[in-house]
DNA sequence: CATCCGAATTCG
DNA sequence: CATCCGAATTCG
């Protein structure tokens, strides 16, 4: 929406930076599978565009085009140089075989300290770098400060008033393909599914983020959303690992009323160990962001699914975390919510050789 | 437990009147599947002994005896009989291929004219004459009108203090098997269920009642015992027949929740038409028995299930009506619930040709 | 500008 | 002697 004010400051005619010409290479020989002197013969005639050079190797070799469909990842790799010489160089991937995501309910409905916890989150997702970021309660305020001080992302967001879910694809880092919103038809809180589809070190990934209804008392809408999510994961595209998650505001005997996880999708943070300190992402007894006399609740209302591609899994997740535990100098967590940080390795895929480092 | 006070004044040596020898003909001839001349040359050499003499004519063609296992028709035959004189003689049944069964909470619990709200479920029973009643919210206080009240009937109870539920036998109708009452462990309010094997007209039953967990913020464990009653009633011996119902306080949301009504298990008011005007058992806009200002709800708590006996089904239920309908002099109802009076056909049996009528 | 839990209670 | 509904509200 508001991500090209910065690109007039670059000239599109110079050539990368050697930093990033290497960058870019590791880049295409992930995608393809292939090394970077291979690489470095496709980019070098292709003045270092690595959508251009994809394309030719997969035209050559008769592989899949990168950038199917109406969305391609043109713009998203314009963007991509115009950030990343923003931000500047960065160095060879240090983790080739994992993968990021974030989850957070922002609490963009609380205006206390709303824009320095807001800019807490930002920072934090500048640190952790994930390469996707499911976000929920994102506010009309809020979302140009998130778009902004992530300047590193593409934010495409799920709505655009009172409140809504967001997601944001780490540029040059994430090749988005598709993105598609698909409301919750007997929503009574405009609630709905961000479906996104895109690439990830070469693996295809459909990411899909929500809020679902709110409340215990909307506990059977809740489940028939949920229904809907678990379906919509079941029937995406065998090719792509399906991740979908957010504020599900579930109490686990809901999960158990519509008859439990389907057979091939599992819970993140129960398969990473059930890790009891990652358990509760809103949590009273930690959090005071807001105070209420007398109860102190705390719940797993956050939550991750994913659902493998056939015919076997190219990713597993290996840990799970809480994040946004810091209390900032207003004295206020970032959300009343903790954020949740899923780290994913890529299946059969050791560390390569770094020569240039 | 009270049921033979009444044998001193009749001489058990006496013969049958002539009414009660047809009668028992019939009945000899229902259970076997012959005709009353041959059970005429049975009954007639064994003092009219109806149980006597259906063992002797399976001992003699190998069909199955009556009354095995500890619990033997001897005792409800001896009850039968001398009920019988005291109700005075009856004629044959004047509907051989039908069966009757009702359902009701009776509110023992409402103080307010108790005593003439017991006599007139009392006299609906001995007018309706059901061959098997399910009674919910019988307390220690209504428990010996309705005893003393339907001496034709056989009365277990499934508890004996606060309140609690009990099935009452016509004697001379059902042969009395066994009985055994299950209490639910979860349960916070004594809730079981009474499970009784009994014959009638040469079907074998399991008659099994419950006054599920009450009021809605109890849903999670009645649907609990829904469940477990479904189990049982899916195990009981294919030979029988089963039918389980009672006050279930069931909302319709709850059995979908719990997956619906397993697959060889009906409903029987749906399956007699979901009859509008026999669906509310409970409902405040006809029934003032409770008078709440503000709300008039409706509901279908009293539920009845049946599962048939295999291979094929005995009995199809036919009709299903509401009793207790009609204001009392006190200008209340029997209960604040009606009752449920369902009707069920013996398949494949035509009325027999009755000669002496 | 905003109040999310959940058992108990109210009130229509 | 007894208060069962259910959405909204309270209060811990």
């Amino acid at each position: 929406m508001s991500d090209s004010e910065a690109d007039s400051d670059v000239d599109e005619k110079n050539l990368p930076s050697r930093e990033e010409c290497e960058e870019r290479c590791q880049m295409f020989a992930q995608v393809t599978g292939t090394d970077t002197a291979l690489a470095m013969f496709y980019l070098q005639d292709r003045e270092w565009n690595v959508e251009t050079a994809l394309n030719a190797y997969f035209a050559e070799t008769g592989g899949e085009p990168v950038g199917s469909g109406q969305n391609t990842i043109v713009g998203t790799n314009t963007h991509s140089r115009t950030q990343t010489v923003r931000a500047g160089p960065e160095g060879p991937d240090p983790e080739p075989h994992r993968i990021r995501l974030l989850s957070w309910n922002l609490d963009g409905l609380d205006p206390g300290s709303i824009k320095s916890r807001m800019q807490a989150v930002c920072d934090i997702i500048n640190k952790e770098k994930p390469h996707v970021v499911f976000l929920q309660e994102v506010t009309p305020l809020t979302l140009p400060i998130l778009e902004d001080g992530c300047g590193m992302y593409q934010v495409i967001p799920g709505g655009d008033n009172h409140y809504f879910t967001a997601i944001m694809l780490r540029v040059g880092h994430v090749q988005f393909e598709d993105a598609v919103v698909t409301s919750f038809p007997t929503s009574k809180m405009l609630r709905n599914i961000i479906t996104i589809k895109c690439r990830v070190k070469g693996i295809s990934f459909q990411v899909m983020t929500s809020h679902l209804e709110s409340t215990a008392a909307h506990s059977d809408e809740r489940k028939r959303q949920l229904v809907r999510a678990f379906e919509a994961m079941k029937h995406a595209d065998p090719d792509r690992t399906v991740i979908f998650g957010g504020d599900t505001n579930l109490r686990d005997k809901e999960v158990a009323q519509v008859g439990g996880i389907p057979e091939d999708i599992y819970d993140i943070w129960e398969m990473t160990g059930q890790r009891p300190e990652a358990k509760f992402t809103w949590d009273m007894r930690r959090n005071d962001n807001h105070e209420y006399p007398g109860y102190k609740s705390f719940l797993r209302p956050d939550r991750l699914y994913i659902r493998h591609c056939k015919p076997r899994s190219k990713v597993t997740p290996v840990y799970f975390e809480l994040t946004g535990l810091a209390r900032l100098p207003s004295n206020k967590f970032p959300s009343d919510h903790w954020g949740l940080l899923a780290h994913f390795d890529i299946n059969g895929v050791s560390k390569p050789t770094c020569a240039s480092v």
